[in-house]
DNA sequence: TCAAATTTTTGTCAATCATCAAAATTTGCA
DNA sequence: TGCAAATTTTGATGATTGACAAAAATTTGA
């Protein structure tokens, strides 16, 4: 069953090729990404995006020279297009603080029900433990993504530090990208996801509101 | 660098072998589940193996006839081990529950940060987009890690329904599990694992005495 | 101690893998 | 239009993979 390409990825333009090769380039890492997120990465081949693509597969070495080469302009592409996201995100108009944290959390925890986002992004976190690369690019992603929640805890409880209000959007950010693991695509619990959005909602708002500044700074008696 | 063997893995004894099958057959999935942690899937392959194990390639394949075979064993073993270790924590004397949360919190928050965990579920989860068999031993799994977090969510709410009990439980659990991504061994903020500590305890108390029932289930004005 | 069961070694095999060099095509320019 | 350079396409290569079979060595129990 040949699935649907996905769609919605940012792709770099290709420095002075034909435009047939822009095609090509384009339909190459198109292929590719489809493989990652069907069959994950270890079905990730030359030969297997030669075949799905219709083209020779010493075509496909020919745009990227190797395997590691493309796996990283993969990275890149597909990176850049959350990215994009993100930054509609930001620009919102004069809503509450309390209500675009809700709304944030239920795009959040929408998105990570996709097969894109779920399978995608599970591969990155294991290649991310081997390949520094991978690594570097991922959580430079996650960091832009925590910068809306960054801003929005500073108007909710502007009395916190910077630290804490760090580690606030760390900790609510880390605890909505766990939930992809249970309640993912094709996950058990992903029916549940209305009434998780409910529990997120409630506690994450809870704890920006009533959090102390110094409530979780080290304290002398720590560590015992 | 030949790293140092992961300890802890709960084996099945072999049937009708002799002593030196058992040696072999332990020899082998030590083997693997190294490779797993130092090196990922990607390098888990019978040559490899043989490499690292002083053994011969084609010695592999006699006690695994497949490599499927093999890492559903070294799966197997690897996820006994730790339902043996949840074993312990269930069986606890009369402490106040609110205090055997912040254990337990505290407990599985210090276990993601090594690098088995971090290395092996990470892997584990990504395989599992694809593979029934390995998504069905890991949700097993969670699900026996979440009966401790439940049964002190009863004793420290009563008044929560069956369905509440468990959602909450599910929330706890995965939300620390996300924690993996960004506060795991060698991840970019596992020194704010500290404060993460503090935040997932009094977030997750407040989030288990304050919830009342019906908070969290599905209203007739829900999905507007 | 010996025979049967088990483990280890050795070598082969087809399939798949990433990579590369040469051929074919397209493009820009005279 | 015709040609040279740039670009794309193709086919071949050697390395690695999982799996298997047969023989040699070892262990076990009677």
């Amino acid at each position: 069953m040949p699935s649907q390409f996905v769609p919605d990825m940012k792709f770099n333009l290709r420095d002075g090729g034909y435009a047939r090769g822009q095609e090509g380039y384009e339909l190459i890492l198109r292929s590719a990404l489809d493989l990652m997120i069907e069959r994950g990465y270890r079905a990730l081949s030359f030969g297997r995006i030669a075949e799905i693509s219709g083209m020779k597969v010493g075509h496909i070495s020919y745009y990227f020279p190797t395997k590691e080469e493309l796996a990283r302009e993969l990275l890149d592409v597909v990176i850049n297009s959350y990215q994009a996201e993100f930054e509609k995100v930001i620009h919102q108009p004069g809503i509450a603080p309390e209500q675009r944290l809700e709304d944030l959390i239920v795009l959040i925890l929408e998105d990570i029900t996709t097969k894109k986002t779920t399978h995608f992004f599970m591969e990155l976190w294991a290649l991310s433990n081997h390949d520094q690369f991978v690594s570097d690019r991922v959580h430079e992603l996650y960091c832009r993504a925590r910068q809306p929640l960054h801003s929005i805890i500073a108007e909710i409880n502007p009395a916190l530090g910077l630290i804490e209000r760090e580690t606030l959007a760390l900790f609510i950010s880390a605890s909505m990208e766990g939930m992809t693991v249970f309640a993912g695509y094709e996950k058990p619990f992903r029916n549940r996801m209305p009434m998780i959005e409910r529990i997120a909602i409630k506690s994450f708002v809870q704890l920006v509101r009533d959090m102390k500044p110094g409530d979780i700074l080290e304290t002398a008696d720590s560590g015992r």
